[in-house]
DNA sequence: TCCAAGTGTTAAACGTCGTTCAAGAGTCTT
DNA sequence: AAGACTCTTGAACGACGTTTAACACTTGGA
């Protein structure tokens, strides 16, 4: 049983149960958002939900598939967003100049989303991902991209390529981030000897360091730049392709 | 002491050791390499090493130190890679239209190294990276793309593009081998089916599925087209950046 | 109406894990 | 020779994922 998948066993109808996968999936979505990985474990969601851990494997053969739709869960989120927005849109131009906001818009939801549920990221290498939810966000980008001119081969690597930035982008957030918490932690005189030696061997890294501390850096608005900046390489990239054809 | 940080405590001189840093990290990474995360357990580490678990405890305070350390000891497989053809390549080109091959053999051996390493990529959203490595890496991104021209916030940024698409785009590879492995091994008439109602919903991905089947998909060949695609259009994009300035 | 089948749940257990700690063996300094 | 320091051991702790026998409860058919 362990070879095959969730998605092959769906829920069947209740008789008399106090749960189902949708509420373990909720519950499972909380505790990782609020403490993250590490957080969850089958006897805490078990506990929340008044049960025993034993009896979650009614539901769910192993933490993994858990895991596994917990994820599949939140890409939800970004149909959600994005879905309706496409639908309503799609008619009002017929396929012009309009795809690099469409693109964008997808993009951006897909990032909100990372950043709202970091362990998301984990899983998008941890295991494959074959939800349903997974092919419906795939078949909009390819919609968004197809609609834009690319097809064959290149729309999947069009696709790839924004997606790629998505992911990367959200991932490099979500580390700086936690490096800066635990940095900020550092307040011994070796944490100082430290970073002074590693900048000495690195006058650019250096350099940028104190340009961000001079200036009173905003992670925040930081982090969105450079996403906004490198999803507009990406897309003039795209562009020129189009227009290359 | 779990605030702190393996970088700050060094290995100190040895008297009567049977292990240092480097052995156990040695070991580390060749665990992780051929059975994955999961398969990496301090016991396991010591067992391999002759010794007892508790004594690991003696070099490094954590599990999770240990992984931090792994993961820089990749890092710097980038380095040895394309460490001494910057230097070499440096002084032959003062700065001109040089930097976008610096910076795709950069990403490449970047990439090349995540995937000869999958669990970095985990390594990279799980915790900080603050070792020695890391800095020096950034420091060679940096000085890849000031070369380029960039400066300011614009050279965050730029590197940012770069490695964001490296990271991403290895995440997707090692993820779309995984999901390719296991509906691999999908052989039920279940499976079938739920493959089947998924296509059905998604027109899209069904044709670039079925031209993928039809064509004779090499794997290998189609994850290098579309990083180079991808790099690609990253480099493009900065490259009308540079100009635009 | 009662019974057998099937559906949820529990409680206890198994083995493994990360981590701690007292105890000890070995080595260095004085 | 003695005391301090450096390592390693072995046992233990609590938490974890998962399994299993037992037990209630609901259901459908006789």
């Amino acid at each position: 049983m362990p070879t095959s998948s969730v998605w092959l066993r769906p829920d069947r109808p209740p008789r008399d149960r106090r749960l189902d996968r949708a509420e373990l999936v909720r519950r499972a979505v909380a505790i990782l958002d609020a403490e993250g990985r590490a957080g969850l474990s089958m006897r805490r969601v078990a506990g929340e939900l008044g049960v025993t851990a034993g009896a979650l494997y009614w539901y769910v053969a192993t933490k993994d598939e858990l895991l596994e739709l917990a994820f599949d869960d939140v890409l939800g989120e970004v149909l959600a967003e994005i879905g309706p927005a496409a639908e309503a849109r799609r008619p009002a131009d017929g396929g012009g100049g309009e795809w690099r906001e469409r693109v964008a818009a997808l993009a951006s939801a897909h990032r909100g989303m990372l950043l709202r549920h970091p362990w998301a990221l984990t899983d998008l290498v941890g295991q494959p991902n074959l939800g349903p939810n997974a092919f419906a966000l795939a078949e909009a980008g390819l919609g968004a991209l197809s609609a834009a001119g690319f097809a064959g081969a290149d729309l999947d690597a069009a696709l790839a390529a924004v997606n790629d930035h998505v992911v990367g982008a959200a991932t490099a957030e979500v580390a700086w981030r936690a490096a800066l918490e635990r940095s900020g932690r550092w307040r011994d005189e070796a944490a100082a000897d430290y970073l002074r030696r590693a900048t000495e061997r690195h006058p650019l890294l250096a350099r940028r360091m104190a340009a961000d501390a001079s200036a009173g850096l905003d992670v925040d608005r930081e982090c969105d730049r450079r996403f906004a900046f490198g999803l507009g390489c990406v897309l003039d990239g795209l562009a020129a392709r189009l227009t290359a054809e």
